[in-house]
DNA sequence: GTAAAATTTGGTCGACTGACCAATATTTTT
DNA sequence: AAAAATATTGGTCAGTCGACCAAATTTTAC
């Protein structure tokens, strides 16, 4: 009897989870075809659905296109948080380095997140919902590095976190061509993120 | 062949200031409707012309889009040669500060070129032969910032030049949601991209 | 068990797409 | 001026799209 527990909550009812079960397909629609081939047939068939059916839960594509938006957003949250440093007694620098090699491979990789961010990035200039939640959720991304490096001085983790946000998201796009190893870039990233922390702070 | 598009000074046929002619509309659509609203008639209106007139010039759509893609980043490069660091007797810090705020200030604007970025990102995820002239694009980028500061140690421009292109895309992306002003990340990136340049080098 | 609500299905509609063919007009070459 | 190459136009084609309506089916509430 109980439901799935769709995105951690609590019991949902099964109007809600089929409307996450077509999320799921409209997701996989969007990474493989792109905001051009995502049409309400393709995710119809993606679910083992009919049109109507889709329309019916989700009666426009741009409530569909939204709703998918924060369905993304929330996976990746949900992801973000899976990440548990490793328990051994590593260095203040090591542990820095463990979260930095776990970013930029999650760039590198480019994961099926990683690729309907860049749909959502050029859908994001001509949809202003989209916009607004996708800002709302880089700066959830900006607190949760924040709060991540909760050891050093304030100040200093806020420009740590502006500066390797950010980063991750260009390295998503440019890795293939930079001249230095996903490691190399980890170590030099490293080495940069830890003396923006540890920066004595000017009074 | 001769058949290059050229930009400025040399004479071109006909033929190919028409297609040039074509191209500028096609970025114009892609950048106000994005890959979904890109389509040959769109383009030929842009232009005052017939669809089959475009047709003619770039017979398939997926010639159009590479030729568009190639076009933009041509563009882009003229217009990154088109900075010149200020005349006035800088010091080196304060140069790369210039050349700092110049880039974020690209980004920041979301300019016509960053926007049709956002498109060429998604596309070339599916498109293979766009992808290659991007990682094109993005290794000369990386090799002209190298160049620029060239009375640096050649390994810390390198690496200097690893942080500071990817940074500026996903600046691009991100800006809206860091909680610093445009001249404050480019204080802070100064700091940290002057650390890397100057950076003692280990024999 | 029946009525009401929620869900699923079938079918249609105008609008738009890229590709294609044939014809005309324009420019260039000879 | 004639011929040839280049450029432009008109029209058609099958395919796909989102939206919409009406009906049938299933589930839920009483």
């Amino acid at each position: 009897m109980a439901g799935e527990l769709v995105l951690g909550e609590v019991v949902t009812s099964k109007s809600e989870q089929t409307k996450a079960e077509i999320l799921r397909a409209a997701l996989e629609v969007l990474r493989e075809s792109g905001a051009e081939g995502l049409t309400m047939r393709g995710v119809a068939n993606a679910c083992g659905r009919k049109l109507n059916n889709v329309q019916y839960y989700y009666k426009d594509k741009a409530v569909l296109l939204n709703s998918l938006a924060n369905y993304h957003f929330q996976l990746c949250e949900n992801f973000v948080e899976d990440f548990e440093p490793s328990s051994g007694e590593l260095s203040a620098k090591a542990q820095l380095h463990e979260a930095i090699v776990y970013s930029l491979n999650y760039a590198a990789s480019l994961s099926d997140s990683c690729l309907v961010f860049r749909e959502l990035w050029a859908i994001s200039t001509r949809n202003e919902a989209v916009q607004a939640n996708l800002t709302d959720y880089y700066t959830e991304a900006f607190n949760r590095m924040v709060e991540f490096w909760y050891d050093y001085p304030l100040e200093n983790r806020k420009k740590a976190a502006a500066i390797l946000v950010p980063y991750v998201d260009g390295y998503s796009i440019q890795c293939q061509a930079l001249p230095y190893s996903e490691a190399e870039m980890a170590n030099l990233l490293t080495d940069v993120i830890y003396a923006v922390l540890t920066k004595e702070l000017a009074e």
